[in-house]
RNA sequence: GGGCGGUUAGCUCAGUUGGGAGAGCGCCUGGCUUACACCCAGGAGGUCGUAGGUUCGAACCCUGCACCGCCCACCA
């Protein structure tokens, strides 16, 4: 064993022993009927591993190996989401390259090509997740479009249409001119553009004068329908009632009021058009208005006016600005930053217009959800984010969940000449309706959110009655950043109760988001990204895994090199302590003391630590964990620990012991640190660690706890003052065999100590004196400060003494 | 505009029911102590963002303010 621990090649090697030796498929080990699930969540097929995921792994596996441990029958399941716009974009752009389309294929061909392009560039995502060292079962590896899974789609989609929930209507929708396609609010982004504000005269139509708009969009002036005012706006409220005149089409439209109107807006009138804009769509409806619309699909003008048909917006807008200002009803153009909603994928601006689309209704299929999440049956973590998902969950609008993208799972829906709709899992022989078989099946597909939300139990076989299913649901974890709340998170648990009546989940954790190392957010285009993989590659999966447990405590933290460092320096540690133990060094000495204080000391900082670990796992911090392990271990067990026993390593006893301890020392540190600790393991195993017995409690340690208490007060005081203070026997040997006072450097003085000691005597004095603290605080607080303020007495009296002789 | 979180050592961050200000890194001092120099022993360094309040006692609880960040939002 060299003195320098090497993570590569050791990591690799063992990742594949495990998976070659079946250890990370369901049931690996286990010793006890109950399960533990962790559906992590699928990555896009077409990704590449990024913080957000090593994050992800790193705390879903170091519970699930946890677990495992403890023998526990765990399922972690891995797999991809087909990525319905993602994919498809990925494979138009290499078509482009080619100088074709996927217009130019059609759908068969262009679907067979993404199929072909996945098996040569899809998943390679899994290879990273392996790398990690992450547990997956990848024997149960799933993808959201494969035959079972669009299966288990299919008879979602099916259910909800005949419980009435899935209905078409025509609304504004956010449509992306790009890819063609409708979208959902979730799947929008914002960003603030600089922008211009024209504010523009609509004649009235009795010739009595004018009202002015303000506006940044005049491109859809020739879909205006109406001109709204605050019902309270003194201004107008002689217009209401009224006609204007909409320029450059010249159509009458009527003055109306309505509350949504911010008087203190602009002009405080406003242009109604409900064709293009959400809360303009709202008004309209209300107001019983037409809804036209002057901007196409691809996002260029069509034929509402006929001179401006083909334009982009941007010279339909020039063209009736000028219109505006040869007639003076231009009063102003001024400049105006705002946000704009984007297509999260393309980033091109989003076009609101009116749609055909199907939708779900969520009136009655979220209220067993919120129920659920309001009677704790599904606990987020940390708090915030629980009360944030039943908001968010209660105010959820009727889900948009038709795409017209062409890779996806297609709507199981078909239409006759008649217009009848017939909804099945397999295409009908003839309509439901009117027997027709002259039959076309609707060319849209699902949201991908829609598939994604059937994970925890489509990746088991529903809706077959399968055994996994039966006995891997409903599972128990769920790990993920805090943005899939509404996206993913709430819809697992409406559609797992809604289908099998059981929350598919316990505990979902919402981990922090790690920013780059600058405070920014990690970024693809901003070049601030942090590539997991090149920190695997030079620090080690293990050192990454620790790093990223340490980092994951807060809300947000910016990347940190020194947690992975300490992740390094600790697989080093134990690296070279276990080089020590294993060989056996050293000379014997003759004073052997059988279950010495040092060694009943390590038993039981090892059992504490063992049931901190376990708690703080429970809570779900796992930066306190990794805080924990590290500290165990080098503090602990190396500097004290096998300081002290390396002299007397030859002795069998004494290296028995060390090893045992040396066990649960690797056990404990294997969630965080599975491959160093393995490793180490089959230096004097034949058996895994990974399938190994989690310790067990080990009783009564508390007389041993307090002789450890004792040693390092002692040796902190000697420390400070160079005298010490009342120890004998056992304790006596291990204080001198750690600090070797012959070679200890003392750099305080008693005098100070003293006065240290004083100070704290007096505070003792001050708050024991206090009727109200001794009335008020805590009878254990009280005792504590009792028991100090004695000691201190007496440290302070021995220094005393030994100054005055 | 609404909601949430943050502000503690030079840096990155802990601080779990209010009761001795901490860790890692960095810096300084001293050690090649045959497990480890990716080490060991020690040290310096903080009026806990700010102004008030509650309390015997506040980094912690309450209020105002300042600055930073995230999420949500139909002021055109």
């Amino acid at each position: 064993m060299e003195p320098l621990y090497t993570p590569q090649g050791v990591e690799e090697r063992w990742q594949r022993t495990w998976e070659d030796e079946g250890l990370y498929r369901a049931g690996a080990g286990k010793r006890r009927d109950e399960t533990f699930v962790d559906a992590h969540p699928p990555p896009n097929v077409t990704g590449e591993l990024h913080t957000g995921h090593a994050l992800q792994l790193a705390i879903g596996d170091a519970v699930v190996r946890m677990k495992r441990m403890q023998g526990y029958d765990v399922l972690f399941q891995p797999g991809f989401d087909h990525a319905g716009i993602s994919t498809q974009n990925a494979v138009e752009k290499q078509l482009a390259t080619e100088g074709s389309s996927r217009q130019e294929l059609g759908r068969q061909a262009f679907e067979a090509r993404v199929w072909e392009w996945l098996r040569q560039y899809g998943g390679t995502i899994m290879t990273q997740f392996r790398r990690i060292g992450a547990s997956l079962d990848y024997s149960r590896e799933r993808m959201t479009l494969d035959p079972e899974y669009t299966r288990s789609v299919m008879r979602f989609f099916v259910h909800l249409y005949r419980k009435g929930w899935i209905y078409r209507a025509n609304r504004i929708i956010n449509w992306c001119p790009y890819h063609q396609t409708s979208l959902s609010d979730l799947e929008l982004v914002h960003e603030d553009v600089d922008d211009a504000l024209s504010t523009i005269r609509y004649p009235l139509a009795d010739g009595s004068g004018y009202i002015a708009v303000a506006t940044v969009r005049p491109a859809t002036i020739p879909a205006d329908v109406a001109v709204a005012v605050h019902p309270n706006d003194a201004r107008y409220a002689h217009l209401v009632g009224k006609e204007a005149i909409v320029p450059f089409v010249e159509r009458r439209v009527p003055i109306i009021a309505d509350e949504r109107v911010e008087p203190g807006f602009g002009t405080g009138a406003l242009k109604i058009t409900p064709g293009h804009d959400p809360k303009d769509f709202g008004i309209g409806r209300d107001h019983g208005l037409p809804e036209p619309m002057a901007i196409a699909p691809d996002g260029r003008m069509n034929e509402l006016a006929p001179e401006l048909a083909g334009l982009t917006q941007k010279e339909a807008e020039e063209r009736i600005l000028g219109w505006c200002k040869e007639r003076g009803l231009l009063e102003q153009r001024a400049h105006y930053r705002h946000s704009v909603a984007l297509c999260e994928r393309c980033h091109n601006r989003i076009e609101p217009l009116i749609s055909l689309q199907w939708w779900c209704a969520m009136d009655d299929l979220k209220q067993p959800a919120l129920a659920a999440l309001r009677e704790r049956r599904v606990r987020y973590h940390p708090e915030s984010q629980h009360r944030f998902a039943i908001e968010s969950l209660e105010n959820a609008p009727d889900w948009c969940i038709s795409r017209q993208i062409w890779w996806g799972h297609q709507l199981p829906l078909w239409e006759c000449p008649e217009g009848h709709i017939t909804c099945d899992e397999e295409a009908p022989a003839a309509c439901a309706d009117c027997g027709s078989t002259a039959l076309t099946r609707s060319t849209d597909v699902l949201d991908t959110w829609f598939s994604s939300a059937l994970w925890p139990l489509a990746t088991l076989g529903w809706p077959e009655d399968t055994p996994s299913l039966r006995r891997y649901y409903p599972g128990n974890l769920q790990t993920t950043g805090r943005e899939i709340i509404r996206l993913w998170e709430n819809r697992m648990i409406f559609s797992g109760l809604e289908l099998l009546g059981e929350i598919p989940f316990e505990d979902v954790v919402i981990h922090s988001t790690v920013l780059a190392r600058d405070g920014r957010r990690m970024s693809k285009s901003l070049g601030t990204g942090i590539d997991p993989r090149e920190l695997i590659d030079a620090q080690g999966a293990d050192a990454m895994r620790y790093g990223l447990l340490k980092m994951s405590s807060t809300q947000d933290v910016r990347f940190s090199d020194s947690m992975v460092d300490e992740g390094r320096k600790l697989a080093n540690k134990l690296w070279n302590v276990s080089r020590l133990l294993l060989s056996g060094r050293g000379e014997a000495q003759p004073a052997s003391l059988p279950g010495s204080v040092e060694e009943l000391w390590i038993l039981a900082r090892l059992e504490q630590t063992r049931s901190e670990i376990e708690a703080t796992f429970d809570r779900f911090d796992f930066a306190e964990a990794a805080s924990r392990l590290y500290h165990l271990t080098f503090d602990d067990f190396c500097d004290w620990y096998a300081e002290a026993i390396k002299p007397r390593l030859a002795e069998r006893e004494v290296r028995a012991t060390a090893l045992a301890a040396l066990e649960t020392l690797l056990k404990l540190l294997h969630p965080v640190l599975p491959h160093v600790t393995e490793e180490i393991w089959s230096q004097f195993h034949d058996t895994r660690l990974i399938v190994s017995p989690w310790p067990e409690e080990r009783p009564a340690s508390q007389a041993d706890l307090r002789a450890l208490e004792r040693v390092q007060e002692a040796a902190a005081i000697f420390r400070r003052s160079g005298v010490l203070v009342e120890l004998a026997g056992d304790e006596r040997r291990i204080f001198e065999a750690v600090v070797r006072p012959e070679r200890a450097q003392v750099n305080g003085n008693a005098a100070s100590e003293i006065e240290r000691l004083q100070k704290e005597v007096e505070r003792g004095e001050r708050m024991l004196g206090n009727e109200k603290f001794v009335a008020n605080a805590k009878p254990e607080v009280v005792e504590a400060e009792r028991e100090k303020l004695a000691r201190n007495r007496r440290e302070l009296e021995i220094l005393a003494r030994r100054e005055n002789l």
